[in-house]
DNA sequence: CTCAATCTTCAGCTTTCCTTCAGAAATTCA
DNA sequence: TGAATTTCTGAAGGAAAGCTGAAGATTGAG
């Protein structure tokens, strides 16, 4: 699951990330509003987690701004005070839940699980590509009902294009998704490629279809 | 057995989960109505034990929304009071059994165990899987017709996989389900390699087929 | 208290995976 | 066509995850 987290207490920053990666989560951070505004403004969450009282401005403003343009963004306050105002505001102003510090990371963990299923509907939770099934539960890949190994990337990207189906995505765009804040300073993608040419060589060995189309200077389409 | 204890008097708290850790129990605890709300609908119990006055809101409100998404868990209610409303009103909500403070422990452990006795009534108590039984009344197991001899972790761990064949459990959540809270704040989940390897080890010496394998990056699968 | 069984930690080793690099192939455009 | 750019590929090193044995810590029974 892709994360966001805009708190500017670093050590709980820190804590967060290395607990809800261990989780399998995929988490990027912003430390104050000006970076939290520039990350929900060009990239999409699946859930954001958002501190009130950070530098540069407010969270509850934050949380507006990110309704305003993705609306179906699961968000979840981040409160040090238990004030009944800010949990007010934050649920009208549409946040899915409110959670106040100190909190135990299995709780957090359990309210992102909360707000996502929420939003979609539990349940479904296997994406079908014609010969591709896709669990997300557990990770797993079928074709044409052979489960097909797959390492990490390999399965985010898989994933990553059985979401976006007949979108173009470019190189740049699926490294941020799959390599979240570490792929800024990078000036080298070749990676993508690797991982590209194995995740293709390894489903159509396993009898599919090669729907994943370059598209030249642009990046890829996984066309179905 | 795993456990919930919704109690806000920790000394009653720390009495009770020593009790029924001795008692061979798997226990965690909320102190407050949303750490209570937060665990059930993160993790699954066996049993939970609700106490009705609790911060943060009512253990019949609890209970209700327990019995909504887990209708199969067993619930005691815990109450200061003797009071005839609470009691019906927990009875109507679908709690198991009903106790009042204050209450010897034996006690506790005996409903503990009624509850799920009539719970399991209907379900068979052994659970086999080819040539492996795990009678789970009296936590044994055979393979081919010979016992075998696990560790208290070996056969949790076993059971927790017999239970969930053929779905990836990540290491997380296999430690989260054997030790509860106490995983929470750890960084370091090798132990977790070892009673895989020594469940492994036991279970081909006995003669059975190595089930558990192991999924590169997220966890273990028992593949049946 | 002592002993034995079990649980947990630690260090080293193996396996798997990720990233980099250099060069080949493909595409675009003048 | 030829040059520039982009994509693809295989090989190699390093990083990360998994496995194992042994040693220390904990627990419970006698």
């Amino acid at each position: 699951m892709k994360l966001l987290i805009v708190e500017d207490n670093l050590d709980l920053l820190e804590n967060m990330t290395t607990y809800l990666k261990r989780e399998g989560h995929i988490c990027e951070t912003a430390k104050d509003y000006r970076q939290g505004f520039d990350k929900i403004m060009s990239h999409s969450y699946e859930v954001v987690l958002i501190d009130i009282m950070i530098p540069h401005g407010n969270g509850l403003e934050l949380l507006r701004e990110l309704k305003s343009v993705r609306p179906q963004t699961g968000t979840i306050i981040i409160s040090a005070k238990n004030s009944l105002d800010d949990k007010v505001n934050g649920l009208e102003l549409g946040a899915d839940d409110y959670l106040t510090k100190p909190f135990q990371l299995p709780e957090l963990q359990a309210r992102i699980k909360a707000v996502t299923r929420r939003n979609q509907h539990e349940g479904n939770q296997t994406i079908d590509v014609h010969e591709i099934s896709i669990h997300t539960n557990t990770r797993e890949v079928e074709i044409n009902g052979e489960t097909v190994d797959l390492t990490p990337k390999e399965y985010d990207l898989l994933l990553y294009f059985a979401s976006n189906k007949n979108f173009v995505l470019s190189k740049q765009t699926i490294a941020e998704h799959l390599w979240g804040d570490y792929v800024d300073h990078l000036d080298n993608l070749d990676f993508v490629y690797q991982h590209i040419k194995n995740l293709r060589k390894k489903l159509v060995a396993a009898g599919a279809k090669d729907y994943i189309e370059s598209v030249y200077s642009i990046g890829y389409k996984f066309k179905v």
